[in-house]
DNA sequence: GGGGTTCAGTTACTATATAACACGCGGCGG
DNA sequence: CCGCCGCGTGTTATATAGTAACTGAACCCC
């Protein structure tokens, strides 16, 4: 062991935490973590990048063979209502949360502000959560008198890999 | 007159010179403002909200029967291109640039840092462009080694208007 | 006139998301 | 026991958003 595949098919160490994690959550939210949301949630975890709704479908199918548009769209509906997972606008995509692993002891469950960094090259996206972004936003729109909810921040750009490299190293 | 009405129906003074400017830029860069693309950027700048590429076709028919979905989304990549209008992921809707309008001499054209303020409530959405946004962002992806280019950020919340109502006056 | 480029017309299609109705299950009050 | 209701899900159909690929016209250059 001491890994080697680094195969996204198992790694229930992380995974498992995870979503004993998220039905944690849930009780405290009166909310039930059902089988199907926790496949659906599984799927997005096991992931290493934003998958799109239909891809998630694809995969849920080997798990329940009758799985249909709604099915997954339900799910997510579930999941980002509980803050489990963020959804990634400019890619129509899903991905984890990279907080919700942690069991904040009763404190807010539900929505933390944050910002994705999509690599234009590699298609990495990262999850962060910057303060001091989200007080600019919050500055910003109240100097207009707007009163700010949940906020959709994402950047693209090159990833600390890609933008090293040579810019082109394809091509003619 | 005296304004009034406020219609949106017509207006032709402010469109006629957001359309001029529109055209200056084209010059400078080098590109066409076709008849097509004209149009389609009078019926985005028309409309008091974002609207989707559908929407603008319906509109377009009117003028030009044999749209069809390429026809708008060519329209759409060209002004998108220019600068000359924005897209609100959160919408899949698209919005004329409230800088388009200014004629800047020679300098930089094309795209600048903007954010997208949503109100939830009369779903008005309004353009700023908020360098301390922009920077705190720049920073926080340095930060991981990011190279920054295009940002969506886009906040759903209240207006000023929508803020001070009562958050609920209809219902029972 | 040949051969490039750019723009637009046209057809067909893929991808993303939701509406609407039906079923099963568990709880609860009659 | 039975009807009812809320909820999660199955199932079918449809709405909305976006693209691929081919065609031809106009223009420019040589
Ligand atoms: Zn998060
Ligand atoms: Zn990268
Ligand atoms: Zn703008
Ligand atoms: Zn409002």
């Amino acid at each position: 062991m001491t890994t080697g595949q680094g195969s996204a098919a198992e790694m229930p160490e992380e995974l498992a935490r995870a979503l004993a994690g998220a039905e944690a959550r849930c009780l405290r939210a009166g909310a039930q973590l059902t089988e199907l949301r926790r496949q659906v949630l599984a799927l997005v975890l096991e992931a290493e990048q934003p998958l799109g709704a239909y891809a998630l479908l694809d995969r849920l199918k080997a798990q329940r063979p009758g799985a249909a548009p709604p099915t997954v769209y339900r799910a997510l509906d579930f999941l980002l209502e509980q803050g489990l997972i963020h959804k990634v606008e400019r890619l129509n995509a899903f991905v984890g949360c990279v907080e919700a692993g942690y069991d904040h002891g009763g404190g807010h469950d539900h929505h933390h502000p944050h910002q994705f960094l999509i690599c234009r090259d590699c298609g990495v996206t990262v999850e962060i959560s910057d303060p001091a972004v989200a007080h600019a936003l919050a500055d910003a729109a109240a100097r207009v008198g707007f009163r700010v909810g949940n906020a959709t921040v994402e950047v693209e750009g090159f990833c600390a890999a890609c933008a090293t490299r040579p810019p082109e190293a394809a091509g003619a």
